[in-house]
RNA sequence: GUCCCCAUCGUCUAGAGGCCUAGGACACCAGCCUUUCACGUUGGUAACACGGGUUCGAAUCCCGUUGGGGACGCCA
């Protein structure tokens, strides 16, 4: 049977990084394997599902290229086939009428804690009751746990990361699966889901470890085969503890805005929790030819960001320098730099040397703009600092030289090299200055390529207004 | 509280009884390269949580302790 997979975010808020990994791993696997890997909303809490919510997780998937094989699935629209199988459940015999109102139920949690007793729901009264004795309230549909002396006492699931997991009988008890309101509940849906969706393989975070145990309750009661369970560690912030805003950056799309490539953020998160002997770099298509459950650890893991902007800048050297480009002029755009087609050409011009330095396409952006905009570019106050006299005498005598050399990178090189030679200085005193004048900045890719990637007119122009200040 | 899961450098990890004087990566420190900044490169600091077993031999297996995390809803 082909391998399905599926990612199953509730639409209550962003899709963050933790999330964005699981859908990841299902993806892999998936794939690793030539099976589907699709994506199912679970928006069945009317309350906190919101549109919006919903468009952002479809958004998020798609900047890191995890859309799924098939449109996905609402579970609010299944909610009648939820209700239909509760009640095959009852007809069964294997569920029953619970007739407890939330007061009762609170009333029994808050006795049982008084006494220091861990809280077991105990229905049986409702399952011996006769009919014609029931309680005017609305009842809600309980399925009933596997008793203390079945299948051995306890309950087994052979998890594909966690290994063999065992829980008493005693543990469980009989957990509604359809509300007195007629929904269903979260623990039955997935399950119903899940089965209709024909999903071989359940991966998704050890924080559902334990409800996996309530959910065989529907599989085995149903007569279902149980799909292999893969209960992955969750990621904690760089504290240790769980991840939230507080950590930084935790929404996938806050990552894009922040400048990284939806490909160092897959081969970041994937290297979390999993490993494979010393490889660090993993594009998609060797991490689908690598992955598989058996190397994901059982740890939790922790957030590192330090990491992910270090492999940032390893695909970002790697990229294309049109697509650079392009992202680059957007984000310049955006801030409000203003620059012409010659601009755009300059940019793209220098992107070889910029993308060598920076980790981010924010960070490219910054350092880019001095080669987009028209004219001297803004002036770094550190930068202005260093336009002393004699660095302004040096520009003005550059500038008569420059005037008559060679406008190609190479020859440049020589040509300042010659420069510096023939004036008895060390080419630092030459290129200081100059790289000043041509960026407004201390730093800048080496100086003959942001000369040739300005050109000669547009140089000139700074050194002469740099010289003349 | 009860149940479940986990435990190698600061962080991510390699390690499936002898290959471990524990390897790699990020970060950090020092040097080199150099036209600034990066990149690159060389070297360095740094870990098997603790205690018992099992074994000729344990980071690796077992038990316990401690420490983390998770689950205990008519939430998902």
């Amino acid at each position: 049977m082909s391998v399905r997979t599926r990612f199953a975010p509730s639409p209550t808020g962003y899709l963050h990084i933790g999330g964005a990994r699981t859908a990841l791993f299902n993806y892999l696997f998936a794939r690793r394997h030539g099976g589907q890997y699709l994506l199912r909303i679970e928006d069945t809490d009317r309350q906190r599902s919101t549109q919006e919510a919903v468009q952002q997780i479809l958004d998020s998937l798609e900047w890191l290229g995890l859309s799924p094989d098939e449109p996905p699935v609402f579970q609010s629209q299944r909610e009648a086939r939820h209700a239909e199988v509760a009640r095959e459940l009852l007809a069964r015999g294997c569920a029953y009428l619970a007739y407890d109102t939330p007061e009762e139920l609170a009333a029994m949690r808050a006795e049982a804690e008084a006494a220091k007793r861990p809280f077991k729901y105990d229905g049986s009264r409702w399952m011996t009751m006769d009919p014609k004795d029931a309680p005017s309230v609305a009842p809600a549909i309980r399925i009933k746990a596997p008793r203390a002396d079945q299948a051995g006492g306890d309950t087994v699931v052979q998890d594909l990361v966690q290994g063999e997991v065992r829980v008493a009988n005693t543990e469980l008890d009989d957990m509604i699966i359809l509300r007195s309101d007629g929904s269903p509940t979260y623990l039955h849906a997935v399950v119903v889901d899940d089965h209709d969706m024909g999903i071989t393989h359940v991966i998704r975070g050890d924080d559902h470890l334990t409800n996996t145990f309530r959910q065989c309750m529907v599989y085995d009661a149903m007569g279902w085969h149980r799909p292999r369970f893969a209960h992955i560690p969750l990621i904690h912030g760089a504290d240790g503890a769980k991840l939230s805003k507080r950590h930084g950056a935790v929404g996938a799309l806050e990552f894009r805005e922040q400048g990284f490539l939806p490909e160092a953020v897959c081969n970041y998160l994937m290297r979390l929790g999993w490993g494979h002997g010393d490889e660090e770099v993993i594009p998609r298509d060797r991490a689908i030819q690598l992955f598989d459950l058996d190397g994901v650890g059982r740890a939790a893991s922790r957030m590192d960001y330090a990491k992910l902007l270090h492999l940032n800048g390893v695909y970002l050297r790697g990229a294309e320098d049109e697509r650079l480009t392009r992202e680059v002029l957007a984000r310049l755009a955006k801030h409000g730099v203003a620059f012409g087609t010659l601009g755009a050409e300059r940019v793209r011009a220098l992107m070889p040397e910029l993308k060598e330095r920076a980790k981010t396409l924010e960070d490219l952006a910054s350092s880019a703009a001095f080669a987009a905009v028209e004219g001297p570019p803004p002036m770094d106050p550190k930068a202005a600092a260093l336009l002393t006299p004699e660095a302004k005498a040096r520009l003005a005598d550059l500038a008569q030289f420059l005037n008559d050399a060679p406008w190609e990178r190479k020859d440049l090189e020589a040509w300042l090299r010659d420069y510096a030679d023939v004036k008895g200085v060390k080419l630092g005193q030459v290129a200081q200055p100059l790289r000043i004048a041509l960026s407004g900045s201390t730093q800048s890719p080496p100086i003959d390529a942001v000369l040739w990637a300005l050109g000669r007119t547009e140089a000139m122009d700074r050194i002469l207004a740099a010289a003349g200040e």
